[in-house]
DNA sequence: TTGGGATGGCCAT
DNA sequence: TGGCCCTCCCAAA
């Protein structure tokens, strides 16, 4: 489930696991049939990611020798564009001997080196042809046993390459576009921090020209790219930011930690594949403040699908320093933390450490 | 078995 | 601002 740090770690992911090869891409659910059958049989020559959109471009299999990077102009490439939305995510499976698929982080569900133990059924007429497809000719004979495992349930998008598949379910968009509608998807976004050409002035020039929440802004992916609940609640707090403040009312100096604080967290929220915002130092308890397990359940942070469950990593209760604590002692001051729905979405708090 | 959320965003009003 | 869309999963009944 993504803020952009997700889809910029998928875009590092296709790029591993499918660059320059010849994908077979279809549509097991058959509401993307007609965009499949665009694309299948080109190969994938550019993996990108702005904000929280995904791009993947497909040059013609058989075309010039477009460079698998760096080839984002070339006029004969189709672009897939997805954006995963609040509940769109990439499944993948592969070889078991396809590393890649293990650092798949971003898909919270992941499928590695599974088998199917039942035949896979014959294909039949209809948008499921791709189905099962065994692999055992591939030409490095490195997957020889590897069967493609069946899609699980509403698979929009299958890709499948030499030796891994990849499906997505509930994108909010899934389209083949153009090189020119690609830029114009891109004129229309802010600033990526994650990105190398993300502009800082862009985003506090932006930000101090209006009355609107800095809360809200922050969202908004017209002013900056790729912060979504989690780190826009968890960026404000590390800066000590009240929400609620108009956005023209923080100063420029204190916009530009927030846009350095969001370039270092989200960065490490793409290499890590989850997000944390505490420091070691913060984490746990502290003498002075009830455990968590003392406070009501409604209180208790829950926070689904941070992980993709890799040992060692950070729990999500102590990930977060006011993103789904409300109730729970502030872990500087020990405040309870707030919460409140701001424009569709809760927003967390803590009205002593943020002013 | 049901239903409510969830790290989004679009559209109409 | 509210309604709606996309889908899955878990808690409550």
């Amino acid at each position: 489930m993504p803020e952009g740090h997700t889809v910029h770690r998928l875009a590092r992911t296709f790029a591993s696991l499918y660059a320059g090869q010849t994908l077979r891409v279809s549509s097991p659910q058959g509401r993307f049939a007609d965009g499949a059958a665009v694309l299948s049989g080109r190969r994938l020559v550019a993996s990108e990611a702005w904000g929280k959109q995904l791009f993947l471009g497909f040059a013609p299999a058989d075309g010039s020798d477009a460079e698998v990077t760096g080839m984002t102009s070339a006029s004969d490439v189709l672009w897939l564009r997805i954006h995963l939305g609040l509940y769109g995510a990439w499944t993948f499976a592969g070889a078991p001997d396809t590393p890649e698929v293990v650092h798949a982080i971003g898909a919270p569900r992941k499928r590695i080196g599974e088998r199917e133990t039942t035949a896979p059924p014959a294909a039949t007429e209809g948008s499921t042809s791709e189905g099962s497809t065994s692999e055992g000719s591939t030409s490095d004979g490195s997957t020889s046993d590897w069967v493609v495992p069946e899609p699980r349930g509403q698979v929009r998008v299958r890709l499948l390459g030499d030796h891994a598949v990849a499906d997505l379910t509930g994108p909010t968009a899934c389209e083949v576009i153009t090189p020119e509608e690609k830029r114009a998807v891109e004129a229309r976004l802010g600033p990526d921090p994650i990105r190398d050409d993300g502009d800082v002035e862009a985003f506090v020039a932006r930000v101090g020209r209006s009355r609107v929440t800095i809360a809200q802004q922050l969202m908004d992916q017209v002013v900056i790219s790729g912060a979504g609940n989690i780190y826009r609640a968890e960026v404000l707090f590390r800066a000590g930011v009240d929400p609620l403040r108009p956005g023209r009312d923080v100063p420029a100096a204190v916009l530009r930690v927030i846009w350095d604080d969001l370039v270092v967290l989200m960065r490490d929220g793409a290499d890590r594949g989850a997000i944390v915002t505490t420091r070691p130092e913060d984490r746990g308890s502290r003498p002075g403040r009830p455990p968590e397990e003392a406070l009501p359940p409604e209180g208790r942070g829950r926070t689904r699908q941070n992980t993709d469950g890799t040992p060692g990593a950070v729990p999500s209760d102590q990930a977060f320093y006011v993103y789904h604590r409300a109730g729970l002692p502030c872990r500087i001051c020990g405040t309870p933390v707030l919460v409140k729905e701001l424009a569709g979405r809760n927003l967390f708090w803590c009205e002593t450490c943020q002013t």
